[in-house]
Formats: structure tokens, C-alpha cells, sequence
DNA sequence: GCCCAGGATCACC
DNA sequence: GGTGATCCTGGG
């Protein structure tokens, strides 16, 4: 990887394929858009940014060296090759999936904002899934300027534990507003992410699952997306109906997790973000 | 009007 | 510990 600065932005290169699309409209996250050049436009970390595909590379803008090294260099998960993950594996939908989605990474978002946003996601779609958020951020989190506009940032654990009940039913959410209240309480309380995230996968995983409104799927997306946690396998709708066309396999969620484990080691969680796109484009 | 959406929870077995 | 019904809501 290399990166450069100019006019503000910062040019990264040496990274092989970067997909926005691929990367901001793949499930992982909420609160990307894309734009009319192409490219996609969000807040992170508080802040805006604007990334494009550029020859061999990202780039990203606004961008000073600080907020690409303190930030936006693990957000992107620049540091890892994803040309060269799984390189000989035989696995024929994981090929496939590769092939349909160059340039995929997977992001390292914020802990709270992943958490709450993947205890919205339960039973719901990715459009609805966006609005309550996009409501959430512009109810209770903090105003970030930018260029003349005016957008959220996703509110902090205190801004969301003071809310009520009523007030997040009124934003749309439904039976989850007590989900994410109590959540929101729970971390603002006290509860550590930042202790999750040195924990084992194993443990990690039981500890989300005491966090009201959050189950095994929604623990290993808050545990791959946003601490770190590259084994976690996310099984929704989608991947369990996968693993039953192409392997036969069928289980509980342990035996999922185990299965995955034992076929795509610990990046197998990567490996299910090329699953998925794979699943999704058969149909299966 | 009915069904579904990248699940979690509770009641029951 | 395993299974099935139920759950808010907006869009197709």
C-alpha cells in the first residue's frame, strides 16, 4: 500500500482492486451514498468523506495524513491484501464469489454504531434498515459540516440511553425500540466494547448475545465488522440456504460456525461477505 | 389484503 | 437444547 496527499484528498494505491459498490452495498454498512460520479459519499468517526475508485486504487477526500492514519487506514482494512486472500482454494463458490466481487473489503466500523445498527437490521430491509438509522443519526447524533451541508454523525451511547422507548418507536423502529434502549443503557452503563474486542471469539460472541436484541447473527456482524473478529460467519437467510445447495450442510448455529471455521479458517468471515454476493446472485 | 424483509425472543416440548 | 409462533413497519 501506498498513499499520497494533494488538494486535500489522499490517494491510495498498490491495494489492488478497490469496489466501492462492492465495499458500501454489500450489507456491511448503512450510512454510504452513492453518488452520480460513482462515487460514495458518508459519515464515519464523526466525519464526511467521499470515496472513489481511482487506477489502482482509492481516494479519498477530504483527507490530511492524520485522519488516514489514526482513522480511515483500518476503517478500510488497507493493511490486509484481498487479492491475495484465499489464493488456491478449490472452493468453487468462494472463486465465484471472488470473481463477481473484486475489490470487496471489509470495513472496520465504529463498535456502537455497528451494534445498534445490526439489532435495527433484525427481520427488516436494508431500505428501512437505512431510514431508521439515517432518523436516529439526525435526531441524536452530533451536526458535522461540511462543504455547506449539514449531516449526522451517529449519536454517542449516552445520546441514545437518554432517549425512551417511545421515542425510538416514533422514529420507526417497532418491536426493537427496547432492544436498543436497553442496549444503548447498557454500553453507555458502562458495558466495554473495547474489553469485547480482547476477548476470544468465543467469548466475545456470549458476551453480545447478553446485550438485549442481540442472537448469534447479529453478534458475529457487530464481531466482523467492527471489532475485528475475521472467523466470525454471519448466517442469515441467505448463507444458510447457500450452505445447504452447495455443501448439503445444514445445522444450529454452533455447527454453522463451526463448519465455516473448519472450511475457511479464521478469514471466515471475509470468506462469507464473497459467499453472500455469490448466493445472492444465484438466487439461491 | 397478503407477504416479506440478511432475526431475536418466548413459550413449549 | 431444539423447534415454532410472534413481533413493528413499509413496500411490492
Amino acid at each position: 500500500m501506498r498513499v499520497e496527499y494533494g488538494n486535500g484528498s489522499a490517494i491510495v494505491t498498490d491495494i489492488g482492486a478497490f469496489e466501492p459498490r462492492h465495499i458500501f452495498d454489500n450489507g456491511q454498512c448503512f450510512r454510504w451514498r452513492a453518488q452520480e460520479d460513482g462515487s460514495y459519499s458518508g459519515i464515519a468517526h464523526g466525519r464526511y468523506l467521499n470515496v472513489s475508485k481511482i487506477d489502482g486504487g482509492a481516494k479519498l477526500y477530504p483527507c490530511n495524513p492524520d485522519d488516514f492514519e489514526n482513522i480511515w487506514r483500518a476503517y478500510f482494512d488497507f493493511d490486509r491484501d484481498y487479492g491475495a486472500l484465499f489464493a488456491g482454494t478449490r472452493d468453487g463458490a468462494l472463486l465465484a464469489g471472488q470473481h463477481y466481487a473484486p475489490g470487496l473489503r471489509v470495513l472496520n466500523q465504529q463498535p456502537f454504531e455497528t451494534l445498534i445498527s445490526f439489532i435495527i437490521s433484525a427481520n427488516n430491509n436494508i431500505t428501512r434498515i437505512r431510514g431508521i438509522i439515517g432518523r436516529l443519526c439526525e435526531k441524536y447524533g452530533a451536526p458535522v459540516e461540511f462543504a455547506g451541508n449539514t449531516y449526522f454523525a451517529f449519536p454517542a451511547p449516552p445520546a441514545l440511553a437518554a432517549a425512551s422507548e417511545a421515542d425510538f418507536k416514533a422514529l420507526g423502529l417497532g418491536y426493537r425500540a427496547p432492544y436498543v434502549q436497553k442496549t444503548a443503557q447498557t454500553v453507555s452503563g458502562g458495558f466495554s466494547l473495547n474489553e469485547v474486542v480482547r476477548m476470544s471469539y468465543a467469548d466475545a460472541k456470549k458476551a453480545l448475545c447478553r446485550l438485549p436484541g442481540v442472537g448469534p447473527k447479529v453478534a458475529d456482524c457487530v464481531l466482523l465488522f467492527s471489532l475485528g473478529k475475521t472467523r466470525a460467519f454471519p448466517a442469515d437467510v441467505w448463507i444458510k440456504r447457500f450452505l445447504l445447495n452447495e455443501y448439503g450442510f445444514s445445522g444450529n448455529d454452533r455447527q454453522i460456525s463451526d463448519f465455516a471455521y473448519q472450511r475457511f479458517g479464521n478469514l471466515a468471515g471475509i470468506a462469507q461477505q464473497y459467499l453472500f454476493y455469490y448466493a445472492r446472485e444465484n438466487k439461491n
